[in-house]
DNA sequence: AGTGCTATCCTTAGGAG
DNA sequence: GCTCCTAAGGATAGCAC
C-alpha cells in the first residue's frame, strides 16, 4: 500500500525498519483494538523493537509500553 | 471499509461476530506477519473466541490453533 | 521520533454459492 | 462456517516539516 508496494522481505535499512514498524504498529494496534470491541475477546499482542521497548497490548482496555 | 461502516461496539448477533472475527483475524495475522518479516522483529499474539479455540501467531515463523 | 499529506494499494461488509 | 466477489472505506510509502 502506500505510494510503492514493499518486498516482503527484511528491510536493509535500520531508520527505514523503524518508520515502517512505528506506522505499522499503530495500524495493527488500531485494528485489534477493533477486533476486541466488535467481537467482545480476549487478545495478547506483544511486540520486541530491538532499539526500543516492547510494546504490550491487552485487548481494548490496556495498552502498555513496558 | 467494506459496504457499510460498522459501530465500534459488540455486534449484538453471534454469528456476525463469528464471521467479523474470522474476515478481521485473517486480515490482522497477514499484517502481523508481514510486520514481524520488514522489521525483522519477534511478535507474540493470541485471540480468544468464547465458541473457538484460540489462535496463537508466533512471529512469522510459527502460526497454531491450539 | 512524530505529525500531516495523499496517491496508491489493501481490507472488509454484505451477499451468493 | 468456507470461499469468492466487489464496492467502499481504511492503511500506508514516500515526502516535507
Amino acid at each position: 500500500m502506500g505510494r510503492v508496494k514493499l518486498k516482503m522481505k527484511r528491510l536493509e535499512n535500520l531508520s527505514g525498519r523503524q518508520v515502517t514498524y512505528s506506522k505499522r504498529r499503530a495500524g495493527i494496534l488500531k485494528k485489534t483494538k477493533e477486533l476486541s470491541i466488535l467481537c467482545d475477546i480476549d487478545i495478547l499482542f506483544l511486540m520486541f523493537f530491538p532499539t526500543g521497548k516492547p510494546t504490550l497490548c491487552l485487548g481494548e482496555q490496556r495498552l502498555a509500553s513496558l
